[in-house]
DNA sequence: TCAATTTTGCCCTAAAAGGATAAAATAAAT
DNA sequence: ATTTATTTTATCCTTTTAGGGCAAAATTGA
């Protein structure tokens, strides 16, 4: 497993681009998606379904991959124990039931 | 399982206490704790602590509560699938065993 | 050694997070 | 039925951070 930078970098180079040239395809400057690359800095959420499509790739599994190394990455910095990803599993169903009771369309 | 706001009311009015008195105890006014309650803001993380500590409950615990129910939600709005957490799981040993070998102190 | 590519150092702006006060709404108690 | 206590809502304000940008340095490699 990989971070979300390394992730793109590794599709960056496959299709044998710089990053001058992924970035004007996704609407990222070279310096910003250099740190991207080394996990200095994160690619807007927006930019997700552009990389997804450059990149040829399913959209929901890139889109899982972003959030799952935001998460990783606080649950690592803040020192979270390893069931704090069951728990949130668990949580996120109880909010899913919740909200496909017509109506309720809280949080 | 539920929001870590209906944590905060539960265990709240197990102690008997009303919004004003938890809030004094925690430093957080009683409009702020209200909304907390229900999950309309979150609780600032420094405050966690304190939280955990008048609750009498054990910080680590709190803690992943604190941030599974974020994830949770942040799943929930920007639809993921529900292997998100299997896949942040797995990002965040990466990230523990990359960073055990001595120095490295990325991320 | 020149040219392309990547990285770093700053700086800027817009958005969001966290917090505060006053006032309205609800609930409880007398 | 009115007080009184409690909770919620309406705004507003400040500080932080995310995302982005330019210029220059560093690295790679032809």
């Amino acid at each position: 497993m990989i971070s979300f930078g390394k992730f793109i970098k590794t599709e960056r180079e496959k299709k044998g681009w710089s990053q001058t040239e992924l970035g004007a395809l996704i609407k990222v400057n070279t310096p910003l998606l250099s740190r991207i690359e080394n996990d200095k800095k994160t690619l807007a959420f927006d930019k997700v379904k552009l990389l997804a499509d450059t990149f040829e790739m399913d959209y929901q599994q890139v889109k899982d991959l972003y959030f799952a190394d935001k998460t990783a990455k606080a649950a690592y910095k803040y020192k979270c124990s390893e069931n704090v990803f069951t728990v949130a599993e668990k949580q996120f169903e109880y909010i899913k039931a919740a909200n496909s009771i017509q109506g309720k369309l809280k949080f």
